[in-house]
DNA sequence: AGCCAGAATGTGTATATGCACGTAATGCTG
DNA sequence: CAGCATTACGTGCATATACACATTCTGGCT
């Protein structure tokens, strides 16, 4: 346990691998909502929005993990489009957020087409692969949490 | 293995957890490396120039998974400080780089320091999830790939 | 030589991402 | 109730990311 850091290469990089994995899945799905006019930020994040009633930024932060400040602008192309709209909230330091029916039903119409993508992924990796890598992922997330 | 879709929600998005780890990671590895003025995909990415000695900018787009055209915009920073510059290559359609002496100087003084990050998230996984994390992403960059 | 398919790249556009810094509202405390 | 620490946000800045479309070269074919 002293230090294994010697043999560490940057070509072993935890960030980089997972950042490259991130990068070629979201293309994937991409491709599936684009019918949408949905990113996959989108979907997921609108997705979060639906689920939740009114939410603030701050938690949708926490839902997302993403920082705030992104929140405020990735928000930004939803309301646009009228998928999302303000909400009144008691404490004025907040802002709420909830789905409109536009919005509702977009999702609803979303919701098969990032099924398509999962199911692409998931076939490509197949089944045990796939489990490994959400048992890793959600672990990591876990014990990453803490920092 | 008929429609295994069915039972799937957004909640069990691959691309969801992927990127949400990837920003986690991602985050962690800035920090350490802030000192430097590198972001890790700029370290990566320099570490791929000096080790490929002149490169383009397609095949960089191969080794690092990324599109190509986001290659030509993440050099600029690069570029801009030095750390990496043209190199006459015998195609002119092509653009060769090679990093400088300033920009191999600059990737070995970050190397320690990215070795710190590493060191940080795996101490945090511990030695098993960092090695199971690994071995699925990296099979799962081999199945993906062929898509 | 002349032409053209294909290769290698750049640009416009739009979104995603996080940090440093600044602002407004809340609630506690003396 | 005035003051202040805390909470919940937004903005400026810089970078990351990819798609559609346009451009420039190269190499082979006639």
């Amino acid at each position: 346990m002293s230090s294994p850091s010697l043999r560490l290469s940057p070509t072993e990089c935890t960030c980089f691998r997972l950042r490259g994995a991130a990068r070629r899945v979201t293309v994937i799905y991409g491709k599936h909502l684009a019918p949408t006019g949905l990113k996959i930020s989108q979907f997921s994040l609108l997705g979060f929005i639906v689920a939740e009633g009114p939410v603030s930024i701050g938690r949708l932060a926490e839902l997302v993990a993403t920082d705030r400040t992104t929140l405020t602008r990735n928000l930004r192309p939803l309301l646009h489009d009228g998928l999302v709209e303000p909400a009144i909230s008691g404490d004025r330091r907040r802002r709420d957020f909830v789905a409109t029916a536009a919005g509702r039903a977009l999702f609803k119409r979303a919701l098969p087409l990032w099924a398509e993508a999962e199911q692409e992924v998931r076939t490509a990796m197949g089944a045990k692969l796939t489990t490994d890598l959400h048992g890793a992922l959600d672990r990591s997330m876990e014990k990453l949490a803490e920092l």
